[in-house]
DNA sequence: CTAGTTGCAAAGAGTTTGCATGGCG
DNA sequence: CGCCATGCAAACTCTTTGCAACTAG
């Protein structure tokens, strides 16, 4: 990720654009309508995501991984990520009884955890409200 | 999975010998040494995991999934998971500190933590000791 | 100019599926 | 004996890589 060119700073304005979103590579391209070779964007996501600057999620029903602005100056290491299994947004949260947890876990059970890795899953407020909750 | 046959029952006997471990479908044919095929490894490991006998992780990493043992009558909705990043063991960790935080960010934040989707990542002591740790 | 980047196509890796054969109940 | 499961190979999807042409610095 030396140069900046054309097909990476489109990418990640698109993707700038839709905070929330989370794409494929496959709907980036087809919804961007970008002229961009799909190893391309391989190539540029991994940069961005080597960077900081993307989140890159495995689906959990085994689709293609998925790819999420996040800002760079905002730092992730601080806080926690809760993602919507129904819509899909992603929450960043900061929230000192998490850091207490984190703190307690590894206190108490030895187990350092690793925010940047870890991803809270279940239902965002909206989605309860809505019903896409299965529980 | 109607038939319990002589394929099923060796893969998930294996598995359930090795109850920390998470293996790759390639993995458990090759150290079981069963001569399985492994579309029927993917088919039986399918059912396990519909069936709450086997836990199935997307490791972080790009490679194939993993498939850890899970025992059915253990209620893996009541506790969380924390996955070791180094040696990729899975600790079920009962915590009322834990919970107390799904509680607070339900509560608080409005969002239902899903237990079993769940996991959080991260060091175990054996590894942090051993300096696996990056951090 | 020089080195990083692009796009295409081919190669890889992991997983699923079709179909004939074999085994559970 | 009927239906499900197995095994093989082919098909598929997602991702990476090789290479020649291109472009940012």
């Amino acid at each position: 990720m030396k140069y900046s060119t054309k097909q990476k700073r489109a990418i990640l304005e698109y993707m700038k654009a839709y905070p929330d979103r989370c794409f494929t590579v496959r709907e980036l391209i087809a919804e961007s309508g970008l002229d961009v070779g799909e190893a391309t964007v391989y190539r540029a996501l991994s940069g961005f995501a080597a960077d900081g600057e993307v989140k890159r999620y495995v689906s959990g029903d085994g689709g293609g991984a998925l790819y999420q602005y996040a800002s760079a100056d905002e730092s992730c290491e601080s806080h926690f990520h809760l993602k919507c299994l129904s819509c899909g947004r992603l929450f960043h949260t900061e929230c000192h009884v998490i850091d207490e947890m984190t703190k307690h876990v590894e206190e108490e059970h030895g187990f350092r955890v690793d925010n940047v890795h870890t991803t809270i899953y279940g239902y965002c407020r909206d989605c309860v409200e809505k019903g896409a909750c299965k529980k």
